[in-house]
DNA sequence: CCTTGACTTAGAGTGCACTCGAAGAGTTAC
DNA sequence: GTAACTCTTCGAGTGCACTCTAAGTCAAGG
């Protein structure tokens, strides 16, 4: 019924159709059904399957470990043990790119503050410009 | 003085020798002055530049970018309205990437928590476990 | 009937940021 | 003095995740 052609199943989850393709070349997708004309036809199940990469993908996951992930999670419950274990380990990692954009941010928050501030130093008194040479450091 | 040869400063700043010749090269670094065996030496200031860098760098600034970043900031103070709507951009985007990694760690932590609920599950009740199937969706 | 356009495939190409290799020179250890 | 080591430069190679091309098929429109 509600099955999609490639070019609005890309359309929908902000994907390039080449890399609809390219994530059910390399597995990490069920091989999607075809049509009488040999067309893909993405149901809302497999766009639920494309979401769940996504954000797989987000965590920072590189597409050699999704693989393995995927294939866990097809292979059955028994392997759950194992995909927390994968998690886990994402969870750490992303936790950690987390504290460093923190990091990031401050930064350029203090940067544009300080260049702010030169300006409108420069603004308020176009004189007295000359003096000000001293870089933020941090 | 407290000059560092390129190992001592790729250890110290955490990053490859190679990266530090390739910053050089790409006129990310002022070309930094060799002793008299033409080798590297690394002032604290280099040190800091490197650091400046690797900020930029994390902030999901792209080696392009910062070249011309760079340029900026060595053309003077002329240059800092400018730099200041270069960093703007970078903050609005490291925001997004933020607010998606709080999405994603989300998601982790859905992922875990069910699947540990699983996993209990089965400890509990190891006959009962059949009748599990129903993936978390999210 | 013929063109247009979207799809199919396998495989090649791209862009990024390193990362490494080869060739050569100078210092240090025995 | 010669072997081992580390540095130098330049240019080539790597890994990742797409991204695109070429050649072919099919359906609809004029």
């Amino acid at each position: 019924m509600t099955e999609l052609t490639i070019d609005q199943a890309a359309e929908r989850m902000g994907i390039s159709k080449h890399t609809l393709r390219y994530y059910e070349r390399e597995g990490l997708l069920p091989e999607i059904a075809k049509g009488a004309n040999g067309h893909r036809r993405y149901t809302e199940e497999d766009l639920g399957w494309v979401k769940f990469l996504q954000l797989l993908r987000g965590t920072g996951m590189p597409i050699r470990e999704m693989k393995h992930f995927v294939s866990l999670t097809w292979a059955g419950d028994h392997t759950i043990a194992e995909r927390v274990e994968v998690l886990e380990r994402y969870r750490v990692a992303l936790a950690a790119r987390m504290e460093a954009d923190r990091e990031h941010m401050q930064f350029l928050n203090h940067k544009i503050d300080y260049y702010s501030g030169v300006l409108e130093l420069e603004n308020a008194t176009p004189d007295a410009v000359a003096g000000e040479r001293a870089e933020a450091r941090l």
